[in-house]
DNA sequence: CAACGGTTGTTCTC
DNA sequence: GAGAACAACCGTTG
């Protein structure tokens, strides 16, 4: 007696919670008396290729865990399967009899791509695909249609597209247990070969080392995003919510001033949806902050880069991307690596490039303060070497985000004063006037009293011996001199920017494609959801 | 073409 | 803690 199934393929969107397409396999499931499978695949592509850092893998492995526990519940489980989605599947939907195939859908050019292979493969086997959006707030496409097919290129026109389509939509109910016949054998739910893998043998697959680990200050996982999302998204944290503003808070402060539920949306432990309708409902609460900096801005700057990203070619590169504005950065691997590795002799900067590849999470401010003194304001290396770096070390690193953030902060794209640059020693005394941050992500400077924890280098021998820290010999001198260079940066900047404007009038920019999507080819199919969107 | 606004600069003055 | 000078960018709007 071999039953048919319906598979749901996570990839991102690792969550149970408002999951279009995991309820609609649920549901056919009960409907044709078929067996639900969840798959994730842990693609080789991945391990390769993406910049995946120790901490990172942990958060995946915990999140597939407690994913895999929550399908449990519901008379099924999550089966991990090692290998390629172009292996596999031909393979399993033959295998397993499936007869639908659902999954979340996924803008990054290698999902894109992998994605429409897929969906032809499991249509020559007469398997259904149905895919669904559930990684942003709205249809990325209809967005762009809103706009009349061009990219919205400001928060401002975003927000006003957004406002005109009202809501986004409710989240779907969750599943409840299958019914009887829908269920596994006990046979499949035994321990097997695809069970979530341990972090060992993962890194050990991606050829990391476990010294590498940090402490697990951010557990990863559904039961983790949703109880987080309870104790900061709630009736009795709503002063907080209401007032948010995030230009306001500290970039070093030693608990996070922000949610940290990044991490969470990033992997889709968290619906955006969710948290969308979350924070109506604190809203409703009284007078609150409004976009671009209120909590609600935030996941619409989410929304922003997405849109971009996902319509804009080359949009992680600078080269052959028109939003990018063209730069003739230093390629000087020294500086760097000093930057990655914490040895830029800027305290305040060394101590954030720590606590990134310590715990893998950092405030936004502090994102700014690093990515400004890599790229314009000090070492005036590309944003795209930064965007690796960050692509490594942070929880949250989503494609989108990581790459629109660091054209903003490099002003190579959306934002264009080139000449407020941060001070490596100013910005943090602002919020941290005594250094706590620092002494704690850089022990050895400890010691040193207020006046010279942001500046080291200047105070005196007998100063530096009594903190028992050396410049030069126990930490290093600063890498450059920030009050020289970046000004001489500056100049840099202004010439770049004329250079860009010619080449731009040399080599009018076309008109802006309305349907295309981040690869290099044009896309083969539309989704389907988008057709009759499209059509009108 | 000019005015305006742009999530989140710094430093000096009052 | 607020306001101005610093030097002066862009895209959007009218």
């Amino acid at each position: 007696m071999t039953r048919g199934s319906v598979v749901h393929w996570f990839r991102k969107g690792l969550r149970v919670h408002d999951n279009a397409g995991l309820l609609d396999a649920w549901n056919m499931a009960n409907d044709a008396k078929i067996t639900l499978k969840p798959v994730f695949l842990l693609d080789p592509w991945f391990v390769k290729n993406a910049k995946v850092g120790t901490n990172r893998w942990r958060f995946l492995i915990q999140t597939l865990e407690d994913l895999d526990k929550s399908l449990r519940k519901i008379g099924t489980r999550l089966f991990v399967i090692k290998g390629s989605p172009e292996e596999i599947f031909p393979k399993l939907l033959k295998k397993w009899d499936v007869k639908r195939l659902t999954w979340e859908q996924d803008i990054e050019p290698y999902a894109v791509e992998r994605d429409n292979k897929i969906e032809k493969i499991a249509k020559q086997l007469n398997v259904e695909v149905l895919t669904f959006c559930g990684h942003t707030l709205y249809e990325l496409d209809a967005i762009v249609a809103k706009n009349k097919g061009d990219v919205p290129l400001t928060y401002q026109k975003l927000q006003g597209l957004v406002s005109k389509m009202g809501h986004p939509a409710k989240p779907v109910e969750s599943p409840a247990k299958l019914s009887k016949e829908s269920r596994l054998d006990s046979g499949d739910l035994e321990k097997s070969k695809y069970d979530v893998p341990d972090l060992d043998s993962i890194l050990k697959t991606a050829g990391k080392s476990q010294e590498d680990l940090g402490p697990c200050k951010f557990h990863g996982g559904e039961t983790e995003a949703l109880r987080r999302l309870d104790e900061k998204i709630s009736a009795e944290n709503k002063s907080y919510v209401l007032k948010f503003e995030k230009p306001n808070t500290s970039p070093n402060s030693i608990e996070p001033s922000t949610t940290v539920l990044s991490p969470y949306l990033k992997f889709g432990c968290l619906s955006p949806r969710t948290f969308y309708y979350r924070l109506l409902d604190v809203y409703k609460l009284g007078k609150h902050s409004e976009p671009p900096v209120s909590l609600m801005g935030q996941l619409l700057w989410r929304e922003f880069f997405y849109t971009v990203g996902s319509h804009t070619p080359n949009f992680d590169k600078m080269k052959g991307n028109k939003v990018c504005r063209q730069i003739d950065w230093d390629c000087h691997p020294e500086k760097l690596k000093a930057w990655a590795e914490a040895r830029t002799g800027y305290p305040y900067i060394d101590a954030i490039m720590t606590q990134l590849r310590l715990e893998g999470w950092i405030h936004h401010l502090a994102r700014h303060s690093v990515a400004c003194f890599l790229t314009r304001g000090d070492l005036y290396q590309s944003w795209e070497k930064g965007m690796e770096v960050f692509e490594e070390l942070l929880l949250d690193a989503d494609w989108a985000l990581n790459a629109g953030n660091w054209m903003w902060l490099s002003a190579s794209a959306f934002f264009h004063q080139y000449y407020r640059v941060y001070s490596p020693v100013a910005f943090g005394k602002k919020t941290d006037p005594n250094g706590e941050y620092i002494r704690k992500y850089l022990p050895h400077l400890s010691k040193y009293p207020d006046k010279y924890i942001y500046q080291p280098w200047e105070a005196p021998l007998a100063t530096q011996k009594a903190a028992g820290c050396i410049i030069g010999q126990d930490y290093p001198r600063p890498i450059v001199d920030h009050n020289v260079i970046h000004k001489v940066n500056m100049d840099r900047m202004k010439k770049a920017y004329a250079a860009d404007k010619i080449q731009h009038e040399k080599n009018p920019p076309t008109k802006r494609s309305g349907i295309g999507n981040s690869g290099k080819e044009p896309p083969k199919k539309k989704q389907k959801t988008m057709d009759s969107f499209l059509k009108k």
